[in-house]
DNA sequence: ATGCCTGCAAAGCTTTTGCAGATGC
DNA sequence: GCATCTGCAAAAGCTTTGCAGGCAT
């Protein structure tokens, strides 16, 4: 079990309500998940943890650098493992659908136009809205 | 004053709270305001106008199109009146500035990476968080 | 006059926090 | 054994809503 070590690592200690959080955000196929998610996946699976434990951990989790923190339309946070590589994101406002894509181009241009600015970037939050194409009339 | 008719255009009465909400917005140093910003503001105008009230002009004025509402990093919204000229934005992390800025290639390429993706661009969110460069040592 | 607006207060939602008991090392 | 962690419940912060009176047209 890697997660363990990653827990350790982060100078958390490795208690269940951690590695069962982690594993569902590790192991799931809908990788960008609510804290009301996982909280409903953790009942589902018949863990009793606390909603309270489940937004401590993330907390934890993402000052460790294990996952990050999104904020899409709609009033909540969602949470996704971090994998080391960087990625934006696209939702589609139809079906909720995530996809995650990364295009070199505009992260060198939003590094220039801080520049330009005369800023330096240290994060950026790049979201696009969709909808399916319509392939017919 | 212009700012009645497009009251009127939006389907909306011209009331005191919405005219000095609007003058707020538009006439403001700082163009990026939270509801707070804005009721803080009545205030101290002498304006005896409810917080919820500012809420409900600004939903109402985002439905119809005068202003926009973004959810920067902060757990509230800011509200920006709609000029007609879409940019982005780029927030310092220190001081809290707000920069606007656009780039066409950017735009572009995010209709073509959506495209690509089977799916149409509706809207999109790119918010850069930047610090001052630093001149010296 | 009438229907849209507003203020107030109360509720709603997501997220955080305090505390006492439980658990990992 | 001791510090850290968890569950519960309560609180906090932003935002929305219900209701009764007020205002624009």
């Amino acid at each position: 079990m890697l997660q363990r070590q990653e827990l350790r690592k982060a100078g958390l200690k490795v208690t269940l309500p951690r590695l069962k959080i982690l594993e569902i955000l590790a192991g799931h196929g809908q990788r960008h998940l609510s804290a009301e998610d996982i909280y409903k996946e953790l009942l589902d699976t018949g863990e009793d943890i606390g909603l309270a434990t489940v937004y401590r951990v993330l907390t934890q989790f993402e000052s460790a650098g294990l996952v990050h923190r999104h904020n899409f339309e709609g009033g909540h946070s969602v949470f996704e493992v971090d994998e080391g590589e960087h990625h934006d994101h696209m939702v589609c406002v139809e079906t909720g659908d995530v996809v995650e894509f990364m295009n070199e181009e505009i992260e060198r241009l939003q590094k220039d136009i801080a520049h330009k600015h005369g800023y330096e970037l240290i994060d950026h939050s790049l979201v696009l809205y969709v909808k399916p194409l319509k392939k017919d009339a």
